[in-house]
DNA sequence: TTTCTCACA
DNA sequence: TGTGAGCA
């Protein structure tokens, strides 16, 4: 997806009535999943909560993972094993820029760039 | 009017 | 999880 796109998905901009009606939850289940760490809405200057529509996703999903018989204390290590996995794949990836980069430097050897000039243009 | 926090005949 | 109180 692209990165604007997810920016799009990651703007709050649901006040918690819109949410409910979106949702089919009470106002009271969306509070309590907050607590709970299942989602993180923002706040606005009113302390209003504020959600994005990946905030709705999740909401929608906990709604499913709840009706298949998992507790809050399930789904919530679920998303945490998630976190952990996009960390770990942040990691793979600049592991892959690594190789990438030095690969780069392999072929630039023996022409006219030196290693240290072009680290400086590399951006990881 | 809507949302917030807190508390429980 | 529901519901009402008292605010903002």
């Amino acid at each position: 997806m692209a990165r604007e796109k997810e920016l799009r998905r990651s703007l709050a901009v649901f006040p918690i009535g819109t949410v409910m009606k979106l949702t089919d939850l009470t106002a009271r289940q969306i509070r309590y999943y907050e607590d709970q760490g299942l989602i993180q809405p923002e706040r606005t200057a009113g302390n209003r909560r504020m959600y994005s529509l990946n905030d709705m996703d999740r909401l929608l999903e906990i709604k499913d993972f709840l009706d298949d018989g998992y507790n809050i204390a399930a789904i919530k290590r679920e998303y945490e094993e998630r976190e952990v996995r996009a960390q770990q794949k942040q990691v793979t990836l600049t592991d892959a820029d690594v190789r990438r980069i030095l690969h780069d430097e392999l072929l630039q050897q023996g022409r006219f760039t030196t290693p240290s000039q072009q680290f400086g243009n590399l951006r990881i």
